[in-house]
Parts: structure tokens; sequence; C-alpha cells
DNA sequence: CTTGAACCTACAGTAGCTAGAGGATGTAGA
DNA sequence: TCTACATCCTCTAGCTACTGTAGGTTCAAG
């Protein structure tokens, strides 16, 4: 039995991120001691797990909750989980681009900078000049 | 001179954003109708342009008010907008690693899913499997 | 039995907007 | 001049995915 600190180390997640992942329903309601302390079992680790690594891979609270789903019923269809993850990978790819563009940019900015005063600067001069915006106004690739 | 729908249409964004950047005091309060209605001059849409484009290479609004501010004052050494420029920039080139490393990882999930059943998807196998995850605990490339 | 680290709840705050309610204003056409 | 209606106003709440704080309780080691 892990009490919720040992089991946010073994995941690398914070105690109170466990405990705002049980309260939108991402986690079971764990078993409690007569004090009302929470303690988890492996089946909570491993789904704790799963929702981390799902995190870092940059699924959506959301996709991940569909995720478990599918992971809750062996005997559905796996195009449902692939499609997810196909999605998921579209948006790492369009983030991708949108970065590689920005990265661009601000290299032939700061490149370009002469050293100079604010009224000579490369890097202003480029945020001021509406011309040479980016011709999209697409959210950043945050 | 210009509504605050105008103004919005011209820059791509939104008229609720607009009020909210007057709000946090990123833009100036502009002059106003008998009848309460904002009204810009030039000079609020320049600023407003700046401000759009910075936010669309990413920069944070503090970092932008930090820009505005030396764009503000001509005189002032262009070193500092240069380096908030390399931040920006380094930064960026951090997300772009770490969301090459997400479509690497992605890019396998999706190819080798089998397309059968659950229990066998290659997706939900990796999300499972501990021993596969990304080693440090980093925040996702957002 | 004491100490102190770790636990509890509840609420507020973060960035950067976005949406909605409920009402006022401004302008174009009849 | 009147009317319709698009646009404007303020205010408040909501979004994602957490994170932090206050004030109090529990647990386990010594």
């Amino acid at each position: 039995m892990l009490t919720i600190g040992t089991l946010a180390k073994k995941t690398g997640t914070k105690v109170q991120t466990i405990r705002y992942y049980e309260q939108i329903g991402l986690m079971p309601e764990p078993g409690r001691t007569e004090g009302g302390q929470r303690r988890y079992g492996d089946a909570e680790l491993d789904r704790l797990s799963f929702v981390r690594h799902a995190r870092q891979l940059g699924f959506s609270l959301d996709a991940i909750r569909e995720l478990l789903d599918l992971s809750d019923h062996p005997g559905k269809s796996c195009a449902e989980a692939d499609a997810i993850a196909r999605r998921q990978l579209k948006q790492v790819e369009r983030r991708l681009a949108r970065l590689e563009a920005l990265r661009t940019e601000l290299k032939r900015m700061v490149h370009e900078c002469s050293g100079g005063q604010t009224s000579d600067c490369r890097v202003l001069e480029v945020l001021r000049d509406h011309s040479e915006c980016l011709t999209d106004h697409e959210e950043i690739g945050a």
C-alpha cells in the first residue's frame, strides 16, 4: 500500500496533481486509512504511469480519458486508439512546422542585431514591420 | 478613427482580446465617443500589430511588455531587446527538440498498430509500458 | 509519548485568452 | 425622423492543466 507521496515520487507527479486527477475523475477514489489518508495499490500506480506517459507525449486529458477507456475494454477495436494517436501526431507535426518557422525568423532577428541603440535594433524593427508579418493569424505552437 | 471591431479585423485579434490587453495595461486606454465607445488611431494600430506579431513569435506578454518599453525609448541600448529575442530563440529550440522526440515516439506507436483488438494495440501498450517511458519528467513542449 | 514529516480540505492563482448575459450606442435605409 | 440591427459596453465566469497556500490532522519513528 502506497501513500500519495510515494505514488507521486514513483511517477514523477506532484501530490496535488494526483488529487486533481482524482477530482476530475481521471484517477479512481482510492481506499483510505481510518484517519482518512489515501492508500494506493499497483493498479493505481499503473494507471497513473499511463496517464503521465501520455501527458509527456502531449495527449490532452480528454484524449487520455478515451485511451484509458479503450485500455479498460480489451475486446474493443484498436482503431480508435490508433486514431487518437494519429491525431496527436498530426498536431505535433503542425506545431513542429510552426516552431521551425519561428526559429528561422528569430534567428534572423538575433543575427542581424547591430548592438547599437534601440532605434536601430533589428529585433524591434522586425516586430514593428507589419509587412514582414507571418501572413496567417494562426495560434503559436505554444 | 477606428472602432474596436475594425482594429480587431486589421490585426487579426478578437475584440475581447483587445479589451483584455487594455485591462492588463499592454494597450493604453483609448479615447471614447460621447456614448462611451472606444476609438483608436494609428499609434494604437501600430502598437497592437507589434504585440500580435510578437505573440505569433511566441513571446510572452511579459516579454512583450519589455520589448514595448525598449521600443518606446529609442536611445536605450539594443542589447536588452537582443537578449530577450535570444532567450525566446533558445526556448523555441528546446521545444523543437522535445517535439521531435515526441514525433518519433508517436510515429512508432502509430505505425506498429496492428489494427486488431485493443488488447494487442501497440498504442496502448507503449503507453502502459513503463520501461519505454521517456526518462525525464520534463514538461511537454505544449 | 512526543516530534515532525507527510497528510487532509478548501480555496485562490497562473497564462492568455474566450464566451455569455443583459443592456446601450451608432449608423444606414425608409 | 424613425427604426432596425450590427456593433459596442461592462461584468462575470470559464477554459487547460495544474500549482500554491492556509490552517489543521494523522502517522510512524524514536
